[in-house]
RNA sequence: GGCCCCAUCGUCUAAUGGUUAGGACACGGGCUUUUCAAGCCUGUAACCGGGGUUCGACUCCCCGUGGGGUCACCA
């Protein structure tokens, strides 16, 4: 069966680009009935934030991307969802301890008891004569009795992988292959002088154990692959499929970084995209599942979904595309669904607006939204009698008279009016213009201002569906004053 | 710099040896129209360069060029 995991270092919240690779590893494995894990990287103790872990698990329920094992927040309680857990590495120590001893005794791998200083002074002078930065294998020369005295002295160390002469290669699902000469692998360190073992030889372990069949990562790890394939044939395992995700781009083509702008899902998700837009957006950044069709839902895209057919270069992401999709994906909500989601944005702005004239603005409105977070500044006119000029009512081709003269026509007629629908509005009013051979310009443009107190609006029919009878009297009594 | 990866409109992409090189965002024009938005129609815009292979190359190969990634006791 196919399995494969996301592994997120604990940063507290999801990049974008962790997004994307979170959901093409969800996306194969839905499509290929397989099982898709979560799994925590929280080997570098340095970077450990308290809480850091719990805060990311937040995003995955509400990108709706659900995951079959790992670790889960269940009543704000960590837990441990599968049978080859824990799935959170820090958990994990001892499994990495046992197994780069393994290594050890198979002479695959050796004790370092080189300092960072040594280390970093000689990677300097490597630089300055331009040689690649690589271990000496200063330590490597050490006698087993050696060895032996400063393990018991307790001397700090390290544990390196033995890289051996030769070249390895592997297949990419979405590059095809890949061979990398042996000579430029480093003596990668395994494990630690803290015990904590580093993201190779965690990642290889964990993949093993947790069965995994298909590594979907990002292209940066491309450069690594080798020392992971080596450390496969090391441990005598199969190695997995590899398939290399393109990176995100900032728009001047590098890696998607921080600093220019927001990359973070959670960011994303305040500002009012909507989950499903943020997913369609991603997904067709490296993968196209039809050609011409750009509006997917989540089901569309695992149905559609081909790992080989990943785009192998990357993509700049064009946040302007993200606004025209959410704009797309709020359009397909209903008014009730689309008010569900807009309260927590009113109840920030500490705006409280009732609950069915929410949904008549929100059937209104919707078409001139971009993101959820839009609804605040749209309310407004709708739930406060607008200020506006005297002047503003006159249309273009008419004066004050008139527009007084239409208003107080529109008036009579809306009290009587019964249907207050958009359509019942409309009928009626149009065939009043009709009737008394007016034109639309002189009894619309100073009715829709008097509805909205703006000279660009939605129309007045549906701005008057929208506020409803009684306020459009008293709007259309506000204008009439101002024209006295 | 070494190594690795990549290369179609400004951007995301389709095409898998034979197409007027298609779609989307953005931009321009038009329709609709009381204004705006939406919608619909439409326009501008691309095969990085050079060699091969082939009857025929965007598609395959090679070399350049350009861009990116990676060279940590970070992932």
């Amino acid at each position: 069966m196919i399995r494969v995991r996301f592994a997120p270092s604990p940063t507290g919240y999801l990049h974008i680009g962790g997004l994307r690779t979170a959901l093409y590893n969800y996306l194969f494995a839905r499509k290929n009935n397989g099982a898709f894990l979560l799994r925590i990287e929280d080997t570098d103790r340095e970077r450990f934030v308290e809480g850091a872990t719990e805060s990311l698990l937040h995003i995955f329920p509400r990108v709706g991307l659900n995951y079959d094992e790992g670790p889960k927040l269940i009543d704000g309680k960590l837990e441990q969802a599968g049978n080859v857990g824990p799935y959170i590495q820090s958990l994990r120590l001892n499994l990495y301890k046992t197994h780069v001893m393994e290594l050890i005794e198979k002479g695959h791998a050796y004790y370092c008891f080189c300092s960072s200083d040594e280390l970093a002074s000689q990677r300097k002078e490597q630089e300055m004569l331009k040689l690649p930065t690589k271990y000496n294998r200063h330590c490597l020369k050490l006698t087993k009795e050696e060895i032996a005295r400063k393990l018991e002295l307790n001397e700090p160390h390290v544990i390196r992988m033995q890289v051996p002469e030769g070249e390895s290669s592997f297949n990419d699902v979405v590059r095809g292959k890949i061979t990398i000469n042996h000579a430029e692998v480093d003596d990668q360190i395994l494990l630690k002088s803290d015990g904590f073992p580093t993201y190779h030889l965690a990642n290889v372990v964990d993949d093993h154990l947790m069965n995994i069949t298909h590594v979907i990562r990002a292209e940066e790890w491309i450069s690594s692959t080798p020392k992971h394939v080596l450390l496969y044939q090391m441990f005598g395992w199969n190695a997995p499929e590899f398939a290399h995700l393109p990176l995100l781009l900032n728009s001047d083509r590098s890696k998607l970084s921080k600093r220019q702008g927001d990359v973070a899902t959670e960011d994303y998700l305040e500002k009012g995209y909507l989950p499903e837009a943020l997913i369609n957006f991603v997904a067709l950044m490296g993968h196209n599942p039809k050609g011409d069709q750009e509006l997917y839902t989540l089901n569309e895209l695992v149905e559609l979904f081909d790992l080989t057919k990943v785009n192998p270069s990357g993509a700049v992401v064009n946040f302007e595309k993200l606004d025209w999709m959410n704009a797309q994906h709020m359009k397909r909500k209903t008014a009730n669904e689309l008010a569900d989601l807009c309260q927590p944005f009113l109840d920030r702005a500490g705006k409280s607006v009732d609950r069915s004239v929410l949904e008549r603005v929100l059937k209104v409105e919707v078409e001139r939204m971009t993101t959820l977070a839009d609804i605040v500044d749209r309310v407004e006119m709708y739930i406060a009698q607008p200020e506006y000029d005297a002047q503003l009512l006159v249309w273009k081709k008419a004066d004050e008279a008139d527009a007084k003269a239409q208003l107080t026509g529109v008036q009579s007629i809306m009290e009587a009016l019964q249907d207050t629908t958009k359509e019942g509005i409309e009928a009626t009013i149009k065939a009043h213009i009709e009737q008394n051979g007016l034109s639309n310009g002189n009894v619309l443009w100073p009715l829709r201002v008097a509805l909205s107190g703006q000279s660009q609006s939605p129309g007045p029919f549906e701005l008057a569906e929208a506020l409803g009878k009684e306020e459009v009297l008293r709007r259309i009594a506000v204008a009439i004053a101002k024209l006295s």
